[in-house]
RNA sequence: UGAGGUAUGGUGUAAUGGUAGCACUACAGAUUUUGGUUCUGCCUGCCCAGGUUCGAAUCCUGGUACCUCAACCA
């Protein structure tokens, strides 16, 4: 047990190498989304490491937007994002903005010029491409690029003031254009944008770039260990030229591995154009693997912490199997979710012949089985009742335990019945079962026997309509040896490469439309409103559930 | 042909010079009033080649593969 904790992963070791040596009082650490998209799984990740970090090692976290590009940023997203943390049982010591940061990244700008480590650049995009380079070419010197400091400042003052178009100029860093880093041939630190900007609003017409207000950012909160993904770890030394260069606090910079799921879109963009293209419902439906998206799947924040906490923080390229992820989830939902039986649409009705008649009988059933004990509900039994018609199969083979001609199956917390004969409509589809019940069967009634098959079932006399609106799973619970692996968002669209996984058990939750969570133990049953507005042929079902569940 | 990063079963992650462990998955079996849960069993691994050493996943040398960087995105 006690070595088990002491396991360290290496931004562990570094944390507890710099509180031990003096390095750092206390560690603060950053979370700094942009604005521009709702957070996901991979989020949920980077929340546990910058958030639990600093739970771990007594330090704080700071909630910091990276809004520097108004064009791509809402409120929206600010409010959902924030949401999205508390839900995951974070709380944020200081909420922060890049872009209260504007003024003092103008200032050190403007001191920039004057030492003459920057300029302001005439050339065009393209120009600027071409003048790059390449990996293993070097670029070439910009023709504005020895300006002087006075006539650089001018024109900084007038591309702030607004004298200019968009792309019209831009304000570099000189550093060295035939650096073997790409990052440091000249990095544009202010670009043009007269745009409006969700806090600043029309304020500015400039705004700095990523790298040259990360750092600095952090530098003024004082953040000790600023953790992000792999793909920045090229810009590290951008961000310690920068700090070094203004001879600002010294926090720094670490990496690990980002996120991604088998199966699983894990991209803000394509999200994005999945949410703009009307092809899913919204940022938070519950095909989405944002985190609001698999609230409303029924996924915990439990289970979300389970599974960060399993799927460890390296330095390696991460692909997870999903398997592990919906693994935590039935753990913590198994433990705790209710249960209901449930019958989905067009389900068969079973009469039992002998069954006396008006008689009804109510049981006590777990709400939870694993706690038999604990609360319970009333359930009606009668003479006539639903079950669901994949439980019911003609033809079957031998290994279906569930009902079929002269079979016998246990219904659950109830009596065996035998299926003795099947009534059919004109076309021949089976319309009823006409069964017997075995009255020796009766729970803690003498002997108990045993069948292999238990079904659900529900009473026509008392069974309640439930319309749900939320439909569950269709995405991940998709039978994986079915789609191709890294299934592209196109063929996530494509409902020939959906297959419901029937039958799969696993606690879930759903939302009636009056908001009540209601959870079920079987699910593969996917329902939708009749006002949905999913375009998805797949969605355009409706479905009413009956459903033996009475409240109180 | 540049710079940076990473290599341990199918997947992910431990072992820091001393028997390659754990979890998920797969498979097999037991239990089961959910084909769930639980329990048991089981297959599969140190990127390659040299070297140092009594002993190497670990140290050294040389290869190889994969990822990231050439947005006025973050």
């Amino acid at each position: 047990m006690e070595e088990e904790a002491r396991k360290l992963n290496f931004l562990e070791e570094i944390i507890e190498d710099d509180l031990k040596s003096g390095k750092v009082e206390s560690i603060l650490t950053r979370f700094p989304p942009e604005p521009n998209g709702y957070l996901h799984l991979g989020h949920a990740k980077s929340l546990c490491i910058n958030f639990g970090l600093a739970q771990k090692y007594g330090g704080k976290t700071n909630l910091r937007y990276d809004d520097t590009n108004p064009t791509k940023e809402d409120t929206e997203y600010v409010d959902a994002i924030k949401e999205d943390i508390k839900w995951r049982g974070f709380q944020w010591e200081k909420e922060c903005y890049a872009s209260d940061y504007f003024d003092q990244l103008y200032e050190w700008a403007e001191w920039m010029i004057q030492q003459g480590l920057a300029y302001v650049d005439d050339q065009t995009q393209e120009q600027m491409r071409e003048n790059r380079g390449t990996v293993d070419t070097p670029g070439k010197n910009s023709p504005w690029r020895d300006r002087t400091p006075e006539e650089n400042l001018k024109l900084f003052r007038e591309v702030r003031d607004g004298k200019y178009a968009d792309g019209e100029k831009v304000r570099r860093a000189k550093i060295d254009m035939a650096h073997p880093k790409m990052e440091f041939r000249d990095p544009i630190m202010y670009r043009i944008k007269h745009a409006h900007h969700h806090r600043t609003g029309d304020k500015w017409c400039i705004y700095p770039m990523y790298d040259y207000t990360h750092g600095q950012s952090d530098s003024i909160e004082h953040i000790t260990h600023s953790i992000c993904t792999l793909e920045f770890d090229v810009h590290r030394p951008l961000y310690d030229w920068y700090i070094k260069t203004l001879g600002i606090y010294p926090s720094h910079q670490y990496e690990f591995a980002r996120l991604n799921l088998t199966y699983t879109l894990m991209s803000k963009r394509k999200l994005l154009e999945l949410v703009q293209k009307g092809l899913v419902a919204g940022w938070d439906d519950p095909r989405m693997p944002t985190l609001c998206g698999v609230r409303r799947r029924g996924y915990t924040a439990e289970a979300l912490k389970m599974f960060c906490e399993k799927i460890g923080v390296s330095k390696r390229d991460q692909l997870m199997d999903i398997q592990l992820l919906e693994w935590c989830v039935r753990q913590d939902l198994n433990a705790r979710a209710n249960r209901y039986m449930v019958v989905s649409d067009d389900p068969i009705k079973v009469t039992l012949t002998n069954w006396p008649a008006g008689q009804v009988e109510w049981y006590d059933c777990p709400l939870n089985p694993a706690d038999p004990e604990g609360a319970k509900r009333k359930v009606p039994f009668t003479g006539e009742l639903l079950i669901d018609r994949a439980d019911f199969m003609e033809d079957a083979p031998n290994k279906f335990f569930r009902l079929k001609p002269d079979g016998e199956v246990r219904l659950k917390y109830t009596y065996i019945i035998k299926c003795n004969e099947l009534v059919k409509d004109a076309e021949g589809k089976v319309i009823e079962l006409k069964c017997t019940y075995d009255p020796s069967t009766k729970p803690g009634s003498g002997e108990w026997r045993s069948v292999k098959g238990t079904i659900h079932w529900v009473s026509t006399a008392y069974a309640k309509e439930l319309e749900l609106r939320q439909y569950d799973r269709l995405f991940t619970l998709a039978d994986m040896s079915q789609v191709p692996e890294y299934m592209d968002y196109k063929d996530f669209l494509n409902p020939e490469s959906l297959v419901i996984a029937k039958g799969y058990a696993e606690p879930a939750l759903l939302e009636d439309k009056s908001g009540i969570a209601v959870q079920f133990e079987r699910v593969g049953y996917y329902i939708i409103d009749k006002d949905s507005t999913s375009e998805h042929p797949v969605f355009n079902k409706t479905t009413a559930l009956k459903d033996s569940y009475r409240p109180e």
